[in-house]
DNA sequence: GTAATATACAACCAAATGGTTGTATATGAG
DNA sequence: CTCATATACAACCATTTGGTTGTATATTAC
């Protein structure tokens, strides 16, 4: 039920963006409302400038999105491409379970 | 159903390993079969080094573990590390939904 | 015992990352 | 119109990353 793929170098970005916990923390806010770039700049202790390159890192990942209203710009989490990031996680769970199934076809073997 | 929660800086560890392509194409080989270091270093073009730092990185977000077989090293994916990123974005799914469920009773009660 | 193989690890380097400050621009308030 | 606010973006810097080569060590093969 994948709908599109993504490039090995968008799945870098994806993970890449995850991988910092002001990142993963702006993901969860903008999940759960949407909010101005501004307001998560006085979320974290650091520079307004850091804030907006970590959203431009979300953004490029497609983990979040930012759309205009007058001179503020709203922050959206896109849970669409978190459950992309989930569908991927799941085939590598296929892959290990393609694995014990081929273990267990092989001792079935082994028992006759 | 979380065994044991992952310190922020493991889970930035776990991310950061699956963002790059080579050590995801490393999980995948470890998942569906046991292999030696140098097994993997053959199958990139780049330095045995190289191969060594990524299983490495690998190692240590969990992601493979690395057993001695006389001079040999054998790498293995661990489904678990998998699994556990796999919750720990489940979690930013409910963050979601509860914010839909929260705009669906929202809904409701205007229609009151 | 000697040679070959498999791995480990240090030192080095270029590029990317994650922060900073400073400046510019667009919008809203009074 | 003027001032304050919200954002954008460039330049800079220290640290980390991802690669290299070179050297050392442990195990196996002959």
């Amino acid at each position: 039920m994948v709908v599109y793929e993504l490039s090995d170098e968008q799945v870098n970005k994806v993970f890449r963006a995850l991988a910092d916990a002001t990142r993963r923390d702006i993901v969860r806010r903008t999940l759960s409302a949407e909010v101005r770039v501004s307001d998560l700049a006085a979320a974290y202790d650091m520079s307004f400038a850091a804030v907006q390159k970590h959203v431009a890192a979300l953004e490029a990942a497609g983990l979040v999105t930012k759309i205009a209203r007058g001179r503020e710009r709203i922050v959206r989490g896109q849970p669409d491409t978190i459950r992309h990031v989930q569908e991927l996680l799941t085939a590598y769970e296929d892959i290990w379970l393609r694995r014990i199934a081929r273990l267990d076809d092989f001792l079935a073997d082994e028992a006759d």
